[in-house]
Order: C-alpha cells, then structure tokens, then sequence
DNA sequence: GCCAACGTTGGC
DNA sequence: GCCAACGTTGGC
C-alpha cells in the first residue's frame, strides 16, 4: 500500500464536486514525474487530496479505484490517468501553513517541489497529517 | 498581480 | 549535449 497527494484547484475541481461526482477521472496530467507516480499508484492506495491556490490544504481522503489506463482527453501517447472515489472529508483541514510549521514534514515534495501536482507521501508523513485532521 | 522555481523547447 | 529563452504552476 502507497500513499499519495493530489492537488488540485478547487476553482476548476472541488472536493465538494468530487463528492458529488462520487468518481473522477484525474485527467490532465501533463508532466512526466506526475505521470510516473500516477503509474506507480495501485488500487486501494490512499490519496490525500489538496487545494491548491485557494484554500491551500488538504481537505479529505480519496482512494485509487482504477489504476492507470491512457488519458481520454488527448491524442497524444504516454499519458495516463488513474479513477479516484472519496473517503472521508477531514473533520478538520490540513493547511500548507501547518505542514510546513512542522518539522518532521518538512522533507515533503509538497514543500519541496511546490509544482509537481502528484505526490508520494511516506506513511509517517501520512498518519502525521491524518492525526492533524483529527485533532480537536 | 507578481515572481520564484521548475520543466520544456530549440538554436547552436 | 549545453544552455538561453520561454511557459506554467502555485505560493505569497
């Protein structure tokens, strides 16, 4: 089991919609680190997911329940997307501001490679922001 | 809205 | 194969 960050803006893709969705297609990606980690998730993976720009925290839970298969909204070769359905919305956001104040996750590529929109997340790091999530 | 960081493209 | 120029992302 692996455990991963998705960002995305929620002006163009909420949590909420997601919800309401029930099930994306995380479509889009077009760099090839983002790429090979969206290769490398499995199903059942856990993927926190993030909003970037706006919000700039992590607001709930996902799972991988597709792995990779080519990317339908475009022609060219070598893309890939992965199908995500919800899990649970955090009873309280994780801010980028917390994440970084702390220093056990300061090696995260969220803090460390601010652009790349796929993410691996060690599992310390992981149960660490889901711990934070719960806090009171 | 600005700009730093990073990735990609293309000239040489 | 190097590197300058350009484009994009995302934090501030």
């Amino acid at each position: 089991m692996n455990y991963w960050l998705v960002k995305s803006e929620p002006f163009k893709y909420s949590w909420d919609h997601f919800v309401t969705e029930g099930e994306a297609v995380w479509d889009g990606i077009r760099n090839y680190q983002a790429r090979n980690n969206l290769m490398s998730m499995k199903t059942d993976d856990l993927v926190l997911f993030y909003h970037s720009n706006e919000g700039k925290e992590i607001v709930g839970l996902a799972k991988v329940s597709k792995e990779f298969y080519p990317d339908p909204t475009t022609e060219e070769k070598g893309w890939v997307v992965v199908n995500l359905v919800p899990v649970a919305k955090f009873p309280k956001t994780v801010t980028l501001a917390e994440i970084k104040a702390d220093r056990r996750l300061q090696d995260m590529l969220l803090i460390r490679n601010s652009r790349l929109s796929v993410i691996p997340v060690r599992l310390e790091e992981f149960d660490l922001i889901v711990a934070f999530a719960h806090e009171v």
